[in-house]
DNA sequence: TTTCAAATGTGACGTAGGTCACACAAGTTC
DNA sequence: GAACTTGTGTGACCTACGTCACATTTGAAA
């Protein structure tokens, strides 16, 4: 019990920080932000939302590591993003268009997440100015970001990306098996590995 | 002289009928909303941001058509987006992180803009909510819209791509040519060329 | 109307990366 | 510590697409 105290009061603070490097709330503006996410604990391989699921929740991660992919009809693989502590993941297409999930996010290794429900986060945009703030900054910075994978996608070989994504997540290579980078960078497993063993 | 405010007229109906489609400012909100815009005018083959450029403004597109790109060290161009009429375009890393643009805009054929300055949209963003959503929504959109086409050109070949490209958009067919149509989907031009004459 | 540049088509050939097949290593689960 | 499942390595072969070269068409400019 001492424990899940403890816990509760860590993610209050992981998110009050990340949070904090961007807008300023007081504290019980802040409070009453928190107070509608919901803390959730998933195993290692656990799915957190499967294609034609309604998406309901968006998630910040407070430890672990999620992935969110598509699979095409060929069950192919695709990882749009591989989400790390205070990363933020969802179907967000489904989340915003309120239609079925055409993405899955899943649980790379135990981790826990809050959750906080599109009508929730609506709710706050419209009551706390700042809130909307932080969320239009949040798009932004994944706009931005998906871009720039766009044109290296265009741009560079598999080996030029592989190199890219560990310089600037050196965690990854640790935490995420080699298929699911491959998988990332868009090249299939067999490639990715002759890549590096020559 | 009555042409040019009849098209000052124009300019801000149509940025008005665009914006009522996600909120709603009183006449006076937008008035003051819309005396930020300045209104530019760009020939075919000008150029709007050039690598290199402070980046002081984003563009919303009033009529004609512009294309963002990246240019890479071989010299090759890789497309971005098309900014169709009332589409946002800029660089947009450059302009939200204050630094020099890496991306370039220019016009595909005779163009009108409305320029918003950074400053200035972080201005109206703060001082007027529903601006900040708007914003908000717009990114959103582009994100989303941004990783559906990362998907699609890791998941589809060149044929595929090209035929979701036209079935979307088939204006461009008539006003791109065809070579930056196959700098947008990243293949070559003599591929893109290939592909439909077979 | 001529002239030049930009855009497009097309053949020959090269190559990065995909696919399939099978082997082996490393974790999990009972 | 068997018996699985999951992940990884590697060879042989295939294919989509790139590159280079040159021809042709279209459109702008003078």
């Amino acid at each position: 019990m001492a424990i899940l105290i403890f816990e509760i009061m860590e993610a209050k603070e992981i998110l009050k920080e990340h949070m904090a490097k961007i807008i300023q709330l007081t504290d019980e503006q802040f409070d009453y932000f928190f107070s509608h996410f919901k803390q959730q604990t998933y195993k290692k391989g656990q799915s957190i939302i499967s294609a034609g699921d309604k998406v309901e929740c968006e998630y910040f991660v407070l430890n672990g590591c999620l992935k969110s992919f598509y699979i095409n009809d060929d069950l192919k693989m695709f990882i749009l993003q591989f989400a790390m502590p205070t990363w933020w993941t969802s179907d967000f297409n489904a989340l915003y268009s309120n239609t079925r999930a055409t993405i899955n996010v899943d649980c790379i290794i135990d981790s826990e997440v809050l959750c906080l429900s599109n009508a929730d986060r609506e709710k706050l945009c419209n009551e706390i100015h700042q809130v909307e703030h932080f969320f239009r900054w949040r798009t932004n910075k994944g706009y931005v970001a998906s871009q720039k994978r766009l044109l290296s996608l265009m741009n560079n070989d598999a080996r030029h990306r592989y190199e890219e994504l560990l310089a600037q997540y050196p965690a990854l290579y640790n935490i995420v098996p080699k298929h699911l980078i491959a998988a990332y960078l868009g090249v299939s497993r067999e490639t990715l590995s002759r890549l590096y063993h020559s």
